[in-house]
DNA sequence: TATGAATGAGGCTTCATTCAT
DNA sequence: AATGAATGAAGCCTCATTCAT
């Protein structure tokens, strides 16, 4: 009530908050906007003043996960300019899952996964979000390669994807063995292979 | 008699792979147990009468996917005895994605990230079919390891569970690009790492 | 509930009766399935499951309206094959608008009124019942001009459209003024009208 | 200072004509404030600033359609003389037809004919009008009768309404039909009745 | 084994209105 | 005069399931 006068912009967060934890913990399919509005303590009018549709609301969603990760905020640093950075990034979605208890997947992926031929717009929104985490891993890469670290065989746009493909498998696992080990595990693994394009100190 | 029987059967499987198919495509949420009837053109009591619940169905649709696995069928041989069959068991999935044009995950993944707290029982179903996986392919390495042809820093085991965590994010990734060849190439990458833990030719 | 064994044809065709009077009542925009649903005591279900959609119920409601005229049943006789079964046709219109005080206007005409572009399906279903309506009463003019009871320049299509826009208009204005006796003098003019064509007895 | 007012007015009147609009393509219960505050530009504020309610605005918009009745504005001219002027009336609604292709009824008609119990005073709104109408009509007919040019049978009421009767059944008719010929027609044998009432050049 | 009628909760969205600034 | 945030009821429809035959 307080914030209603706040203008909106309030009730307009806390509904993207709310879903975007909702999404999370269930998947898009099994949270209704009935149940964002009622745990965001909105009226169901606000819901739809503010956003056009559910899908709406999605986009909205994966558009403040875009934002959240370009600007490197406290839960991720995506400015990546060293190998421990790489593992810290892992370090960022280990902890997060591990909050959940292992309970939940990665917030993208689980989005991701749910996509259908008929969501064309938020395959849209996550393919974005995952070029963003590519780009970045990347631009590191190349920057090593630049600098002669990495071998030459190495191709850097190739290593990013695996990368994501090995965290977005890994949190997967650990959700579905509610265990943090073998997520751990896997991505060692998956570092370990990174590591292998480095050039050796001779 | 015997006829009904055999009738009731085929009516069941009719079920059990329409569901299969519209579960990969769509999703379990996305998926009504209406669908389904009108797709197998079942009657309404006939699906009530071959499964408890739509949770049910899930439960036999995945125990499904189990024996098909199992029994290496067609689609996917998990008789693993050398490396290239590790190549064919990604080519399976890679195939499998190409067949519907990249709009779909893995049938197992898919399911998977959409398994919440109250599917404690499906989680299990999938937790099965992920640990099949990774018994075969740990089965190989052991063997190899106990062949002398693997290093001793292997862990089987972590390099089966990295193995199918690779393989999801890539199917993951492909279906949110829509492109077959990041697959291929997270897949290569993958195999390279495995490939590290070979014990060098003298 | 006792209809219920009887087969869903009853509880079909109760849907049908309500929203039939519903919408004559009301209109079809202002009744909702809801609406229909509790005053036929159906479950919410059976609606849709006897209906596609609130248009496809008002879709068989025209159609049983097409089918209670076109049988000339105890509403209206369509068999017309003198001048007074005319006066007949016009008398039920006014009779059923005088049962309901005045308050109604033409089952069909009121629906007629609320098509729009995007009910290209009713409309269709609205003009075969004006079709029919058109073709009875032509037929009669067609048959007396056969006879050569009328004159040569009687147009035998033009004077039943002209009848039936008689009547259309003629309930919209006594539904308006909430008296019939401007109906009766409306009819009685288009009566005159349609009487001039007729052959003078020599 | 004068300035506002003025600006309120144009708003005030923008929004009137905006719903007019609306009423008319697609009848009053199909057509939201919401629709007309965003097809108006209008705040949603300024909606219930202006009209008290959607019921208040309809009866603003049918005063605003009795006035231009009344004022014989470009649209149609009530000063009706002679008996071209009766035809010029059915011109101007034939030709309001087709300029929207025959998607559409009577501005007044459509409104009648969605009227019902509950809308007691936007019947009174109706009943204004058509009364109007046929008040000028009417008006026409007693001149010409006093003049001796009618015979002493016609009913100079009678006469008017029917006269309206015949339109709106016409109107109907022709968006139904989507066709204009039949609304000629129709007219047209009602301009032969009326003349049937004129006094025949000795 | 098979059919499909019946049920009621809930999903997504729009409606009409009021309120605070 | 103007904006747009807030509200809750209602509209249309699908869901998952059970029941009777």
């Amino acid at each position: 009530m307080r914030e209603r006068s706040v203008n909106g912009v309030a009730t307009r967060l806390r509904i993207i908050r709310v879903a975007s934890e909702l999404f999370h913990q269930k998947g898009i399919r099994a949270t209704s906007p009935d149940r964002i509005i009622e745990a965001s303590s909105t009226g169901k009018g606000q819901f739809y003043h503010y956003f056009k549709s559910k899908a709406g609301l999605v986009h909205e969603v994966l558009k403040s996960h875009l934002e959240v990760l370009r600007d490197s905020s406290d839960f991720v640093n995506l400015e990546i300019s060293n190998w421990q950075d790489v593992e810290q990034f892992y370090r960022a979605f280990i902890d997060l899952q591990k909050k959940f208890k292992m309970r939940r997947g990665c917030p993208i992926g689980t989005i991701a996964s749910e996509v259908t031929e008929e969501d064309e717009l938020i395959r849209q929104d996550v393919l974005l979000i995952f070029e963003l985490l590519k780009n970045r891993l990347a631009a590191f890469f190349i920057k090593e390669k630049a600098r002669g670290k990495l071998l030459p065989q190495a191709d850097e746009e190739g290593m990013a994807e695996f990368c994501i493909a090995a965290l977005q498998g890994a949190l997967l696992l650990g959700k579905i063995q509610r265990d943090s080990r073998p997520v751990e595990a896997i991505l060692n693994e998956a570092l370990i292979h990174l590591k292998h394009y480095i050039v050796p100190a001779s």
